[in-house]
DNA sequence: ATCATGCCTGTTCGTTTCAG
DNA sequence: CTGAAACGAACAGGCATGAT
């Protein structure tokens, strides 16, 4: 999705999630938690205190974490041996005592001193940014994404798990080198703030936003098969991508396949719009690196990303020669390896190839991978037989004329 | 990378309780 | 006695961890 189509959602869905109060309980609970479990005092935390498995009545920090703080995230499943210790048997020994793995020690008491120094160790780091340690913290990945967000919920979001973390910066379009899931938390909190009307309310609200929006569980299963469950980050395209000299030719080019219009249209289009940004993300990179190289570095920053302001303006990108002069660029991005399948293309970006001069069509093959290819199109002339155009959408309106 | 593990949850299905 | 509700054991599903 881009900034403009973002704008209309969060518009449109922010009044809505954050009309409850579930928020303000959501907030309590973590202050409470917090003022329950300050930092300075977690060394002197006993290990009953602590553990899971203690019964019923337990109400005990791991408990707290992750069930009565359910709503701020979840870290429910898996074994209770992501939090370095804890009580109760396993499948192969019913007996009920205290287990950890052997990684942090050979007793439950060397153990839980090291869990819990490993914890402030990550809260601290917390503090100072220090990424570097954030990542070297040996406590588990969600525990520890839950740990980050509980005590600096302004720095990193409530989404812990790292297919997630990765699915949403791919939606949202944001690149970066992400080398750990607290550093892909903090991005998607960097992004919130680009948006006040996010900014205003809770975090939580802003991950009930992105699990409205985008939520992975169900795309998996809309999405055609053949494509990836995941998008990988952008950021990695956006090195790995290249031009290309000549059209990339496929078996079934302008054959049997370009024939077979998709079966669900719409359907189909969504697909599209989800490989379309980043598409248009690479060629933006790969303008300004052609400018660059062109010893053009002051018109690098003259470049519009217009598809992200005006999707009326018929075409994604305004670039420009090394002269200065104007490039209009429209980009298409598939998947595949060649236009196997043909393109669309809008009627209004139909006129403006024709009325706009300059104006070239970007094809990114393999987006959605880390070496996309991109071949560039100048002043196609779509309608002079080169090409075999179909229309496949009519507009229209009631006649009243009479 | 890949696999086995064991945790928690939701669901099912059989049993018990109790009012009418 | 009957049917509804409550209870609870067993099971399957889902998942991140930890081991290989």
């Amino acid at each position: 999705m881009n900034r403009l189509e973002i704008e209309t959602r969060i518009r449109e869905r922010v009044p809505i999630l954050s009309n409850s109060n579930e928020w303000k309980k959501t907030e309590k609970l973590r202050k409470e938690f917090v003022r329950d479990y300050p930092i300075k005092k977690l060394m002197s935390l006993q290990l009953d205190q602590y553990v899971i498995g203690m019964g019923k009545e337990n109400r005990s920090f791991c408990y707290r974490l992750e069930r009565q703080l359910d709503s701020l995230g979840r870290i429910l499943g898996a074994t209770a041996g992501k939090f370095g210790i804890y009580f109760g048997r396993t499948k192969a020994d019913s007996q009920q005592k205290y287990r950890f793995a052997k990684r942090w020690g050979s007793n439950e008491h060397d153990v839980f001193e090291a869990v819990k120094s490993e914890i402030i160790n990550l809260l601290e780091s917390a503090e100072r940014d220090d990424f570097e340690m954030i990542r070297a913290n040996q406590i588990s990945p969600n525990f520890k994404g839950k740990l980050l967000f509980i005590y600096y919920p302004e720095k990193f979001a409530p989404i812990y798990s790292k297919d997630h973390l990765q699915h949403f910066l791919a939606h949202l379009n944001i690149s970066g080198k992400f080398e750990s899931p607290p550093e892909m938390q903090r991005a998607l909190m960097d992004y919130r703030k680009t948006w006040p009307k996010l900014l205003a309310e809770h975090p939580c609200l802003f991950m009930r936003f992105l699990y409205d929006e985008f939520n992975p569980e169900i795309e998996g299963s809309t999405l055609d098969s053949d494509s990836p469950k995941t998008l990988p980050i952008l950021d990695k395209a956006l090195q790995g991508s290249e031009f290309i000299d000549e059209f990339p030719e496929g078996k079934n080019s302008s054959k049997e396949m370009a024939k077979k219009p998709p079966r669900d249209y719409e359907k189909h289009l969504s697909n599209l719009k989800s490989i379309g940004t980043p598409g248009e993300k690479i060629v933006l990179e790969l303008e300004k690196k052609r400018l660059s190289a062109g010893g053009r570095k002051d018109l690098v920053k003259k470049i519009i990303y217009t598809a992200d302001i005006d999707d009326r303006a018929g075409y994604d990108i305004l670039s420009y020669e090394t002269d200065g002069a104007k490039r209009y660029i429209e980009v298409k991005a598939t998947t595949g390896k060649n236009l196997g399948r043909g393109f669309y293309i809008s009627a209004n970006e139909f006129e403006k190839s024709k009325s706009l001069g300059n104006y070239y069509i970007y094809f990114v093959f393999s987006t959605i991978t880390s070496k996309p290819k991109v071949f560039c199109l100048k002043n196609p002339t779509l309608d002079k037989g080169n090409f075999k155009m179909e229309a496949i959408n009519y507009h229209v309106t009631f006649n009243t004329g009479n």
